[in-house]
DNA sequence: GTCGTTGCAAAGCCTTTGCAGGGAA
DNA sequence: TTCCCTGCAAAGGCTTTGCAACGAC
């Protein structure tokens, strides 16, 4: 049986705690606040894993590099605003259900960045 | 005036004759064909401003890394197949227009990965 | 007791940078 | 001649791995 060492159990945790992508060096910080021994290895292997079996999903932001967050969350995309730097989670999905592909295509995930000009900054 | 050198020329030609995005192992591989003692930092730092300049784009493709291509491609995307594991292209746009964001933000880039099973593996 | 997990340190990619020499205008 | 660019080697991030000790079951 797989054992559920205390700092796995953190790590879930900080995901749990957290509504917005996170990077590893926010997740170490985190975790360590309920371990204080996390080690960065413990959570890249740990993340490796829990990427594997389908609870985390990796996102690969042009700006921030690679952060992770949980698979499982309401459907949405992210967009960076290129003025404030700062990054949006937008409800919904901009996708067109009514473009076809090639035949024979499957999608079965995607993964979306938008970028351009935020609320704030467009006035 | 900005010199042209024949590494920036070779690494450009690079590009013109290809229509896939490319690895900086292949621009490299492909670009001391030209220019047999062109370099690795040589290709790095002109795919670096070649894209500030606006005439590449950088793709973070999930299985094979940082890619490059040319902007002024005809829009498309990427389509990873998980399970022969090739990229194909994609001609046409999938997002929706009628999709409005919350408002105030533009949109002035997009960049879409979609991924599932090709049409040669969907059978 | 057994086997997976952790911490630590070292090694591995990929990418950037410092510096001296070389090439374009 | 004057800069910018190149090649080389070294350094920097981020991520993975080897190994011995530890912890869950």
């Amino acid at each position: 049986m797989k054992p559920k060492t205390s700092q796995r159990t953190a790590i879930e945790s900080v995901f749990n705690q957290s509504s917005q992508p996170l990077s590893v060096d926010e997740i170490l910080a985190r975790g360590r606040e309920m371990v204080s021994t996390l080690n960065q290895s413990t959570v890249y292997r740990n993340l490796k894993l829990l990427v594997e079996q389908g609870w985390l999903k990796q996102i690969h932001h042009p700006e921030r590099g690679t952060l992770y967050e949980r698979r499982d969350k309401t459907h949405h995309h992210l967009f960076h605003c290129r003025v404030c730097n700062r990054v949006f989670d937008l409800p919904g999905c901009v996708l067109d259900p009514s473009k076809t592909l090639p035949s024979g295509f499957i999608i079965e995930e995607h993964e979306v960045f938008l970028s351009g000009v935020c609320r704030d900054c467009s006035d």
